[in-house]
DNA sequence: TTTT
DNA sequence: TTTT
């Protein structure tokens, strides 16, 4: 449909370590199990209780993907934005399940840790996006009126996944 | 756990009229399906694609399901903010069974119509939250400082579910 | 006009410890100054690369000006949503000037802490909103199919600001 | 600062035709101001009021900015998400201003169609993004694992501003 | 399975 | 004025 919008904003932790799968051509699929949770005050009981709320993401940004690969671990905070998908699949017997996920496509979705812990949080954007360092060299080291502008973080780069270090600013 | 955000954000259409429920108290529970769609130029064929996802959104926000109940029907476009839920379920045959919704729990979530067809959208915030008329009643009626500051959209009033016509601005 | 959304979402930390100001009515106002920024890598000279923006919050959501009030201080991060209000003032010339800021209106927006450095983050929403104990009494101490579904964070209480503590998830 | 998230999101109407300026480049930037409102009833008086926020968008990417060039005109309902910025200027007079713009930087932001006259809204997203057709071209062609999910929309193409028609789904 |  |  035209004129949609289709967003996730999560905030919360790792329940275990991401799981990276290698598509054939080399690019890491990060699987992230996140952990947000709510606690209220009981009117009847007097007893402050907890919800967990358990999320499945799923990573297919490049840049994104070993950003999760190489700085996230169980406990780590992070803020996530992707979207939602329903995906139809089958058990060991046949059965038919849906799994909702919270995706971040190729370019798409953002990530940022959130802990301090461990070297310091960061921030990465589907900004860095594009990802062709072709059309992106020229974007950010031009110095048009434009640029005067802030510009956005910049990824990309010499290598075929870009030069990581570009994401990376800390 | 402290510390986390667990949103959504939808514009998306009504598949169908919404499924409306009710709670022993009398307060509706309304039951939205709604889809949203992204649609890109595939660079083999050349052709243009379209992929729908549909969401199901529970609202047990009373003023937002009474809005949801009298203004929605199939077509309609909305924009909704809600969290993510998923509940286990079985199905006749005793099968374990995965549910994931955007719900709208009491005082919280958005919805907002975004079409002018019947008379123009409008527009519904968990602002009208809180709810009781008696905490409500000095809030928008003073001449504070801050009430200086535009107010929040109001709701509550005399009736049991509020008076409605405060949810409806137009 | 029917149909419109004002939102801000923000991840950042505080420049200086908030100010509290307060109503003839005894609620607290709180400001906040608010850093985002970014970073990226110039492709022209090679250089880290870093801006920041600031932000003006102003909180009149009674629950969160005093969570902001009690748990806040310089350098703690925060996520906050609030919506955009341009506002016209006169310097000490006379002359008009114009500010921006993110406002947490009563009822409205969410602040939840994301440090865990000082005894944890707490999570704190508009949810908790209405505030009136007298609504909100039934409405978390009733064990109706709704409130079998996980409720939302509860806040109000007993005293004329409610039960603080109902807001303080930890 | 690492760790930050700076995201304004509008659904509003636009109160002037877009502003199209151009840089060196070619490169359109376009100007939006865009109206979102609220309506209450007062509780004193009892008269429903409405208040008027006018925000302020500037579009830099590019993608996006001929979207708005070529689609939106007066009156046009939008969705939008950008960043806030605020940037120091000085008027006739030689006095310091400050304005606060919602700014959709390089490969960044959101903007979605929402009327149905004229044709159907449309979508575009920064996820269109990158641009460069090199690095595109077997993004969305190819049949790797990866591509049986839903891809993104895709933008970029053979022109220098890319194949603009990628990024009109409608 | 996280976190407080 | 924060943070890394």
């Amino acid at each position: 449909m035209a004129g949609s919008v289709n967003k996730v904003i999560l905030v919360g932790n790792l329940g275990r370590d991401p799981e990276v799968r290698r598509l054939g051509s080399g690019d890491p699929v990060v699987n992230l199990r996140i952990a947000t949770s709510e606690s209220w005050k009981d009117k009847q009981s007097g007893e402050r209780k907890e919800k967990t709320e358990w999320h499945s993401v799923v990573i297919f940004n490049e840049n994104l993907a070993r950003v999760a690969e190489q700085y996230l671990k169980k406990g780590s905070k992070v803020y996530i934005e992707g979207q939602l998908q329903t995906r139809k699949w089958q058990d060991q017997s046949g059965q038919e399940k849906y799994s909702t996920e919270i995706v971040l496509q190729r370019f798409r979705g953002e990530l940022t840790l959130l802990d301090s812990r461990g070297g310091g949080g960061g921030e990465y954007g589907d900004d860095q996006g594009g990802g062709g360092q072709i059309s992106r060299g020229g974007d950010f080291g031009s110095s048009s009126p434009m640029e005067r502008r802030p510009a956005a973080p910049a990824s990309g780069g010499g290598s075929k996944y870009g030069d990581i270090d570009d994401d990376i600013p800390f």
